[in-house]
DNA sequence: TTGAAGGTACAACGATCGTTGTAGTTTCGC
DNA sequence: GCGAAACTACAACGATCGTTGTACCTTCAA
């Protein structure tokens, strides 16, 4: 066999997949409107991902891969320093204005695959993943930085986090959004949960 | 003319339409599954929304209407002494809590629209003065609680509740929702926001 | 060089979609 | 009563849907 399966197209297809949900909503998610997003002949996508739930659970398992390679190079560069609190909230403000601004197509495409999953429970799974990667990432970052976070503090602060996106992403005005607005929120959710 | 619009008949379609948006998501909502739905024939919703952009809107504004009325008839009872602030956390936390569970479908049905209007100019107005109603709301149960709070303060507890509520709504297990729970999330709304 | 296996392109199925048109029915001003 | 106006039921349009089947092509083990 030459490739087991054809990962690069696939990719292809599920980036398209993932810019439709942002761009029309799940509504337009079709075979059809993803082999035309992706430049391929008619009836490809139908060919690697037969059932309209295989299309989604593909643009949910690709949005994994790519959070999860972003989550684990993020990581990577924090010096061995101790920030401290206030440091905490502008990280936070900062990832919310980055998720909210250049990330912002694909947290309407989770967001979007959010609501599917509530009925389609192989969705749901894919998406707990990330939700507990989120979470795995979020505390192993409060150890570094010497804080000792418990875990369902880092739920409910990961809980208020999504939530706060959400909110900026499906607002008016997503295109007005300020680095200031996102660090308050992200200071209201730091103080909030951790205490002072 | 009998009625100028038959408005009884309209909200049992708007309330047909916001049940199979929670129940199915938007992709299934169509002309056809509200006439099912409601039980009336087929091609009734046709006649009443032409367009599906109508019959989104009519969702959005029937959610309005009713959000308004809880909203009015829940700030009548409320009795002039001075409940201070960890009763704002416990009302605001019985109240997320109420909306994750006995109001689910309703706020199932708000999130999706809410993506929906992300690319519908005419569903982000209607829903823009749901939120209004709630800031206002707000604004003037924290005025009559005297505290002195400001609304950009008010307009970060709406959008970090409404976040979390997002969050509980379509997040696994909703059914295991615990008013401690949503206890803990108003408090750390409440205290994030308003200091202390 | 051959053959099996998987990748690819494309046609086609019935079902349903959004939308429009058109007869019948009901209601109320006159 | 009578007629206009709105409500109602239903048929029908072309387009697109999800899905399946089928030929052709490529690739590599034997």
């Amino acid at each position: 066999m030459p490739q087991p399966r054809n990962e690069e197209r696939r990719r292809a297809l599920a980036d398209a997949a993932i810019a439709i949900l942002a761009g029309q909503g799940s509504h337009h998610l079709t075979h059809r409107t993803v082999d035309r997003r992706a430049g391929v002949p008619a009836g490809t996508t139908a060919n690697y991902f037969p059932q309209r739930d295989d299309l989604l659970d593909a643009a949910a398992r690709r949005i994994v891969e790519l959070s999860v390679t972003d989550m684990t190079t993020a990581a990577a560069p924090t010096q061995t320093g101790p920030p401290s609190r206030p440091d905490l909230a502008g990280l936070l403000g900062d990832s919310l204005f980055a998720a909210a601004t250049v990330l912002r197509e694909r947290y309407l495409a989770i967001y979007e695959l959010l609501l599917e999953a509530t009925r389609r429970p192989r969705l749901a799974e894919t998406l707990a993943t990330l939700s507990e990667s989120t979470v795995q990432s979020t505390l192993a970052l409060h150890r570094e930085l010497g804080l000792g976070t418990t875990r369902a503090q880092v739920e409910a602060m990961v809980t208020l986090y999504g939530g706060a996106l959400y909110a900026l992403v499906t607002g008016p005005g997503a295109e007005t959004i300020t680095r200031d607005q996102t660090r308050a929120l992200a200071r209201a959710i730091v103080t909030g949960v951790l205490g002072d």
